[in-house]
DNA sequence: GTCGGGCTGTTATAGAGCATTACAATTTGG
DNA sequence: CCAAATTGTAATGCTCTATAACAGCCCGAC
């Protein structure tokens, strides 16, 4: 999303909300490079990555780590589940929950797609130095904290 | 959407794309308290501040500012038409385009949301000095560039 | 001139993503 | 032992956006 010649942006030149938007939008077609072809969302990577860390999460827990409603998490793990990347396993000590664990074709995926994503997230940073890459990433969680 | 405690966030902790998402939740939620019951959301408070601060402009450069379909900026045009805070206007050289123009009303609420959205989006980033803050912003402009 | 290509706005349709609500099964704590 | 909280699930609907098609208008090559 670069800037339009000859519009004036006004107060938005000054706002860290619209400057954060306009930084996601690049991060977010380094992403869509990364991982063409195979069929994967920001959201389904971060699953990903997060069932991948986290062997035996339940589906609620992945919820608030997404930010999304339990419902949602569930759309999620159905998608994974029918192409084979995610299985659920009862827990033995809750018969409440599932616990979700990559199958060894997921953890191939999200292998190959960790690779890819960081060699285009950084590829994309590449107008910063590693120094000001490393100031970037603590004034972000700085903010986010 | 703050880290969930006790889990484990692998490679997304080195992302810039993940650092993005989770600053831009924070701010968005600045936003949002700060445009509360004005039925405003980030796309539709840039619209109004471009519209305002280009008098004239057309449908399809709004489309283009926003990173949308020319569809989805007529579709917003129709909903700020509906309220009263936008005009559609010919212009006079161009039988096909219209001007869209801000009302009296739609001057007062971008005047009033203006000065809110940045009160909010400055006291969010409170964590951060004026220097941090500026260079923040200098690196997102980097990385959007 | 005129005529084809490109632009504008418009309409209809469709799909992705998400929330909300309600419900049953289970666990937990007083 | 029972009320409250938690988990997964299912049904429904909303919002945003893209896509495709169409008609009117502008412009420039011929």
């Amino acid at each position: 999303m670069a800037k339009v010649p000859g519009v004036e942006y006004d107060l938005l030149d000054e706002l860290l909300g619209y400057a954060l938007r306009r930084a996601q939008v690049a991060l977010f077609h380094a992403f869509y490079q990364a991982t063409r072809g195979m069929d994967i969302t920001p959201p389904r990577f971060t699953a990903l990555v997060i069932i991948g860390a986290n062997p035996g999460l339940s589906q609620s827990v992945l919820g608030r780590v997404l930010g999304i409603a339990r419902s949602g998490a569930m759309h999620l793990t159905d998608w994974f589940e029918g192409r084979g990347l995610v299985e659920r396993k009862h827990r033995p000590n809750d018969g409440r929950a599932w616990g979700l664990y990559l199958t060894r074709r997921g953890e191939e995926l999200v292998a190959r797609m960790k690779a890819r994503v960081l060699q285009h997230d950084r590829d994309r940073a590449r107008a910063l130095s590693a120094r000001e890459r490393r100031e970037l990433l603590r004034l972000l969680e700085k903010l986010a904290a």
